[in-house]
Order: C-alpha cells, then sequence, then structure tokens
DNA sequence: GTCCAGGGAATCA
DNA sequence: TGATTCCATGGA
C-alpha cells in the first residue's frame, strides 16, 4: 500500500482529544507529538492538527484516502448548525458544548461497533480498547505502516471458528458467550446487517438490534448513534448520562433511583431528534470535570 | 479488601 | 412491567 496524505483547512467543529476520547469510538491512540494514529476499516492513518490544518498520513485500502476520511469523519455534516439548535436549549447545553465543541460522530463500522459496545457491557474504556486490541491481534489482518503493525478488526468470518474459550483467554470475561452467540447469529442471517443498514425504521432497526446477545437498551442506543445507522434522535443511558442528567435537571438525592424512562422521557422532551447529540456532549463534559 | 466500570440476562415480586 | 442479583476482570 502506498502512503497518502490529506489536508482539510478551516475545518469547523473538529478537535482530535473531543473527537477520540468522547467515548464513541476504542481504537485511536494519542502519539507522543499530540497526534493520533487509529484504524479503521484497513485503513491506517495519523491526524495531526496545527494552526488551521488538520493533516492525515497513511494506508488505505482504496487509495483514495481523502474520500475515505470525509466518510469517516461525517465532513459534510454542519455541527456549526447542530450546536447553535442545541445551544439556545439552556446554559447547560451550551457550557458543555463549549467544552466539547470539536466533537463529531464518526462513521464506524456496524460490525465493529456491535461487537465493541457488547464488551462495553460494565467494563471501563482502558480496559476496552485493550480486549479490542487484543481480538484484533488475534483475528484481524496485519497492517503494517511506518515500521508499526496494526490489526483490522475482524469480521465475522474471521470469527466463525473462534471458541468461546479462546474468547475468554483474551480476557473478555462474562462477554465471552455474548460475542460467540452474536457473532454465529449474524453469520447464520438471523440479523442481516445489510438490511438494518438500509431500514429508516429505528425502532424496527433497534429491536433487531436488541435480539442480539449481549445487546440491551444503552448498547443498542450507542450502535444506533455511533455506527453507520447514524441515528441522532437516541439517547444512551449509562452511569455518567443518569449522573449529568439527574444532576442538571431532575435533582434527586439519589441519582441511582432515577428511572431510565424519566430520563428517556425527559431528553426527548428537551432534546428531540438532536437527543443522541446532545447525550455526547453532557457525557463527555461530565466525564471528563469528575 | 473494596469499589467501580459507557449493562445484560435471569429471576422474582 | 419493575426491581434484584450475578456475571469476569483489572485498576484505583
Amino acid at each position: 500500500m502506498k502512503e497518502e496524505k490529506c489536508i482539510l483547512k478551516d475545518q469547523k467543529s473538529f478537535k482530535l482529544k473531543d473527537i477520540f476520547e468522547c467515548g464513541q469510538c476504542f481504537r485511536w491512540n494519542e502519539q507522543e507529538d499530540g497526534s493520533y494514529t487509529g484504524i479503521w476499516k484497513e485503513n491506517v492513518v495519523n491526524v495531526k492538527q496545527k494552526n488551521n490544518e488538520i493533516i492525515f498520513e497513511g494506508v488505505t485500502k482504496s487509495g483514495d484516502l481523502e474520500k475515505e476520511i470525509k466518510e469517516y469523519f461525517d465532513i459534510e455534516r454542519d455541527y456549526e448548525a447542530i450546536k447553535i439548535k442545541l445551544g439556545k436549549i439552556d446554559d447547560n447545553m451550551k457550557k458543555s458544548i463549549e467544552y466539547g465543541e470539536g466533537i463529531r460522530i464518526l462513521n464506524q463500522d456496524l460490525w465493529e461497533t456491535i461487537i465493541s459496545f457488547i464488551i462495553s457491557a460494565n467494563n471501563n474504556i482502558p480496559r476496552i480498547k485493550g480486549i479490542i486490541e487484543r481480538i484484533s491481534k488475534a483475528y484481524g489482518k496485519e497492517i503494517k505502516y511506518k515500521e508499526k503493525s496494526y490489526y483490522t478488526f475482524p469480521t465475522a468470518e474471521e470469527l466463525k471458528d473462534v471458541t468461546v474459550e479462546e474468547f475468554r483467554k483474551l480476557g473478555l470475561g462474562f462477554r465471552d458467550i455474548r460475542l460467540y452467540e452474536t457473532t454465529h447469529m449474524i453469520l447464520e442471517n438471523k440479523v442481516n446487517l445489510e438490511e438494518l443498514q438500509k431500514n429508516p425504521n429505528t425502532q424496527e432497526v433497534r429491536e433487531k438490534l436488541l435480539s442480539l446477545s449481549g445487546v440491551g437498551p444503552k448498547v443498542a442506543d450507542c450502535i444506533l448513534l455511533f455506527s453507520t445507522l447514524k441515528r441522532f434522535e437516541v439517547f444512551p443511558i449509562d452511569v455518567w448520562v443518569r449522573r449529568v442528567m439527574n444532576d442538571l435537571y431532575i435533582k434527586e438525592n439519589d441519582e441511582t433511583k432515577v428511572s431510565k424512562k424519566k430520563i428517556e422521557d425527559l431528553a426527548n422532551e428537551k432534546f428531540g431528534n438532536l437527543a443522541g447529540i446532545a447525550q455526547q456532549y453532557l457525557f463527555y463534559w461530565r466525564r471528563e470535570i469528575g
């Protein structure tokens, strides 16, 4: 593969730290020079930001780095308009948007997002990243870039013969069986990912996702929001989102007593069809300030 | 030793 | 339907 380079200038709503550390992705790592290197599909890319330039360097399968970048980073979408709309809601939103002003929601592969968020259940981000890295190294394809080896996220086909025990050895814990079952459900076409990708009915897609082993309401919503499904109206509720929603709006003494339905209704009412983006600003802000 | 992490599934009321 | 409990693992 040939090395490619691509530069985007004067890009608004684009900050590497905000994009890669807001919790949506697990395969981008900060380098010593402050740039980030990551892998998606069969692309290995390093990104750095200097002044008003974003510099992408790496190798792609298609040989068209610019096209891959524009797809993956959702470059055509107007995040400035989204932020203006959300910022009008209240001062809380204004504050969290100001904090995460460079967030963009990546177009991540559906299959990879499903498996990644099954792994995320009752887990922490460093450990999730470690598990995904080990799975990729064990079963993905090697891509060399600048003397270093990177590994693609394995396809369902590449995980076909992996046993529950082998998953367990990679440190998956109790999620091993879920990964095994979901992999085989998809291989057996009990859930057809291409059909999901084409289905405009979010509730139908959500129910299909919920039929997968290890996919409950929160994981399903993360898949809907963070993958190429791109459903901005969903509102994934985890411990951090419950915390920030209670702190800002509900104000119960014990946040663990607040029902998911109450949070969901409030989110729909306040944020409407941009609830998912609002969630991401709130999540990132609340998690970073501690 | 104890608690917690971007929860889900089984079980029980 | 709604609430409890268990589930591996590793870091704080």
